[in-house]
Parts: structure tokens; sequence; C-alpha cells
DNA sequence: GAGCCTTTGTACGACAGCGCACATTCCCCC
DNA sequence: GGGGGAATGTGCGCTGTCGTACAAAGGCTC
């Protein structure tokens, strides 16, 4: 779990695209939350005697950037909780235009829609930072939801979260400018990343906020040459948080309060760091 | 549950603003789906064994145009199951302007974020169209659901449902025109309100979806122009649903076959008329 | 160290919504 | 049946984003 994020750098493709296998991780550590990396809130949460009931079959697994999870109406036969790894949830429109309606990281569930049983996705998950995370069968989270509540109340409050995320996404894009747009989305990259630093060039960020590269860089361009960030070929470093967080609009704040509400505290050293 | 469009005209405000008390429905109807109108469909879909632990408690009540159910930031202490009712969940911004990222009717529920105990709530409800509904104690609900695993996937499915909804608004106002975006609304309220009619003013669809009225205004303009829809003072038919739903976005089709898929079939009927 | 590819910068016309300001028309009520 | 208020129609300049096209610059490879 030592990815920096030297190692995620430059997707050949921004993250519209790109469905390559899932590669299985060869070690095996244990989902329990004494790691030293950032293990999974949820499965951290989770009472004692269920997670030992689930445990053997959390399968740890490594993430690349630009690896889609699930597709759009079709079943994934998996359910994941990210540690180290982001995934962006991408909602398209039927002629090829996408936009990030929400992020899922360590403080999330990816891909339970499945075990109610629906038949059709209608969201795409794509990984948006590298990193690592643990894969469950459907089914068996299914049994087990049945047995445990406790699972399913976590599984409910992950989508609640959810949903306030791409309710503000919503607001947000209706109503505000993309610069503040864009600095809430740098906010909340920096709050996944745990660094003021991380990769991720233009054209990735516009597929993100379903804008065109341009529109960021001229946005970004203003926020550079007002001391917020600084950024040179792919790489995005923030330099005043503070500032960010006075240009952005309030929808950065809505999400993450209501994150840590429904989830839990954030790491400390995160809510201070420039 | 005789209330036909004709009793919920004219709000005296769009449903931007305007909290009245809640005002309590003196006859007790049973809430089993043998019903003559539209029971909730969540509610009609729990077991026996489940429904009747809950029923008692199930208070009819009735809603106006315009009633807020909860509001941001202030803890409700109550869920909703409508029946006739079909309420909007708004998201605002700081400076006033709101949105609606999804409506909730007889397929849905509202305010069991709380039952999480999550303690702030993103959104504000808003009465629609007037009708009724089901209110249940929040605590109760708590309780219950501890113990039936069913509440709780129902209570999941719904949420799946609203995920869907706001996402997919997420990206609508993204990336399609206000004329499409219109059409959605108004195939929406149509199929809320099982009639071809229904009453509702430009400047209501505007606060909906978050533009101004006179954009509703030129946009509704040009589909009566077509024969699309017909209206005047408040009150909006719609004359040709086919042509309606081929200049509409895919975003209706995604958000309705995602609710069947999660929550069950639509009335036959409904699929049919025009 | 030359070439190539990726990333970023810039320009310009088109256009959709906004904000504002009125005009008009219809319905309801006195 | 006349007034008043609500609902709708319309115009105009402004701004932000799109679409397109191309230029410049940085880093990687051979």
């Amino acid at each position: 779990m030592l990815s920096t994020l030297e190692t995620m750098q430059r997707p050949a493709t921004p993250i519209a695209m790109g469905s390559r296998p899932l590669a299985a991780m060869p070690r095996s550590a244990t989902p329990s939350a004494s790691n030293k990396g950032p293990a999974n809130r949820i499965l951290a949460a989770l009472p004692a005697a269920t997670l030992d009931r689930i445990a053997g079959n959390l399968i740890p697994i490594s993430l690349a950037v630009g690896e889609t999870l699930y597709e759009v109406g079709r079943k994934s036969h998996h359910v994941y909780f990210p540690t180290s790894a982001v995934v962006s949830v991408m909602c398209d429109t039927a002629d090829g235009a996408t936009t990030e309606v929400c992020a899922v990281g360590s403080d999330g569930v990816l891909g339970f829609a499945e075990v109610l049983g629906g038949d059709t996705t209608v969201h795409r998950a794509v990984v948006l930072r590298a990193g690592h995370a643990y894969r469950l069968d459907a089914q068996l989270l299914k049994r087990e939801s049945g047995l445990s509540g406790v699972l399913l109340q976590a599984l409910l409050r992950c989508s609640l979260v959810m949903i306030t995320q791409a309710a503000q996404t919503a607001v947000c894009i209706r109503h505000h400018s993309m610069e503040q747009q864009l600095c809430r989305r740098l906010l909340q990259l920096r709050d996944h990343s745990r660094s003021s630093e991380f990769g991720m060039t233009h054209e990735t960020i516009a597929s993100l906020l379903g804008v065109r590269r341009e529109t960021i860089t001229s946005a970004a361009g203003k926020l550079q040459m007002d001391g917020c960030i600084k950024y040179s070929r792919g790489r995005i470093e923030i330099l005043d948080r503070c500032k960010l967080e006075a240009r952005a609009c309030e929808c950065y704040r809505v999400i993450k309060d209501a994150t840590v509400d429904l989830i839990g505290v954030e790491a400390p050293a995160d809510a201070l760091a420039a």
C-alpha cells in the first residue's frame, strides 16, 4: 500500500474510456483497520462478528488508473471496498458525453446496486486514482446482508452519501461557475489523495467535470495566476488551500460535511494541512 | 383519495419557498395495496408480517402543494410514504438558487436519511402535487429496521432510485438543452399525475429545473407551436406524448427504466396512454 | 540532441441562458 | 363589468461555454 502519486500518473486516455481486466493482487492483507495503510472505513466500522464472516472472502486487489469496475447495463458480480484507490462514478449521455456524479474512496463502497437484484447499472465506475481495494462477491454479500442488518445499514449510509454527492453535483453544474466547480473538484481530489499534489491533466479534469479541456485550461490558468495552484504537464499542486476553498462554491463543504456526518470523521491531519 | 388535479392548482408561491405545518388527515385508510387509490408501492411490497408490525403507526396525512416535509439542516422526525402526493427533493445553493434533484411519488419514501442517524439533511422536500401519504415515526422505523432486513432493503432500493435520478439530473443539466430537459420533466410530471393534464405554471417548472421563468416560456412556446403540448394559465396538457418523448433526451427513459427495475412495474395503462 | 508526442496556450465566431424591463392577456373577485 | 393580480410574451445587451483550429512548450526516446 505504498502507492504514492508517482505511480499513478498520466493515464493513457482520459477516464472517459478504457477498460482493462482487473489485476489480482498477490499479497493478502487483513481488512482490519489496524493496518498501516488507509483501510476501508465501511469495513472498519463493521462489528467484528460481521466482519469475520466475510473477511475470508474479501480479496485484496490492485486497481490501475482507467480500469472500469462496472459498465452501464452490464451486471457486475462484485462489490468493491476501496482502501487507497479512488473510483469515479460516471454518468454518460446517449451521444457519449460524460460527467462524474460522485467519487468513492476509502469511505465508500461500489457496486452494491447489484446486491438488490436490480438488472441494470446506470453508471460506470472508473478508477481515478490507482491503489488498492477489497473485492467481494456480490452474491455472498447478498446472503450476508440478509442476515446482518448492520451490513445493510452500512450500504444505506453509503448510498446516502452518494445521493448527496450526485444531488450537489447537479445544483453545482446548474448554478455555479466553472471556476467554482474546478475549485471544488480540486479540493476533493486533494482530500482523496491526502497530499497537496497529484497527477492529473487538464484533459482528465475536463472529462470529470464534463466540459472541454480548453475550459479547464482557462479556469486553471486564473487559479495559477492567483497563486492558488501550480501545475505542469499532468501534475497539479495546491499551493493555497484556503484561497481555493474561498473561491470554491459551498458544494465542497456540503459534500464533505455530509460524508463526515454519515461515514465518520476524516483523518485529523487532513482537515488542517494546506 | 379523490384529489384530482383540480384541487391542486396554483400554489401561491413557486415551490422555491413556503412551509406550512402538516395537516393531519382525519379518515384512516388501511395501507394495504387493496385500496382503490394508488397505494405506496414500497409499503405494498413489504411482507405481511413486516407491514403488520408498522401498520398501526402509519398515519395517513394529506399534503398540500408547497408544504415542506423537511428542511435543510433540520432534523425531521418522520418518514413519508406518498400514495397520491408527489414530493420534490430540492437542493439549494448558498445564494438561494434551487434545483430539483429528484421527485418521489407512490414509488418511493422520503426522509429515511434520519433513520440512520445522520445529523443534517442536505435537501429540502416540498410537495409538488397535492395528495395523500402515510407518515411514520422515524425512531419507530429505526427500531423496526434493525429487526427487519426487508425494510432496510426496501429503503436501500429507494435510495438507489434517488441516486439514479440525481445522477441523471446532473448529466442532463450539463449536456442537454433546456428544451430537452423540459420535455423530460413534463413526461415525468405526466407519469406522476397519471393524467395528461396537470396544473403547473411556467414559474413553478422553472424553479424545478433551476432556470428563469422566461427560459421556460420560450421553450414551452416552441413545444406548443409544434403541437406537443397545450398550456394556459397554470394548466398544461400533453397532446402528443410520443412527439414529446422524441424531443426529450434519453434521461427520461433512463430514470424510468431504472425505477421500474428497482421498484416494480408501472401501472400498465400508464405505459400506453398518450 | 533531434524528433515526436503529449500537454498546455490562445483566438474567434456561434449561441444558449441570464438579468432586466415591460407589454399583454386572462381570470377572479368585488 | 371593471379593477387587480397572476401568468405569459417579448426584446436586448451581457456573459460564459462550445466548437474548431492551430501554436507553443515540455518531456521522453532513440
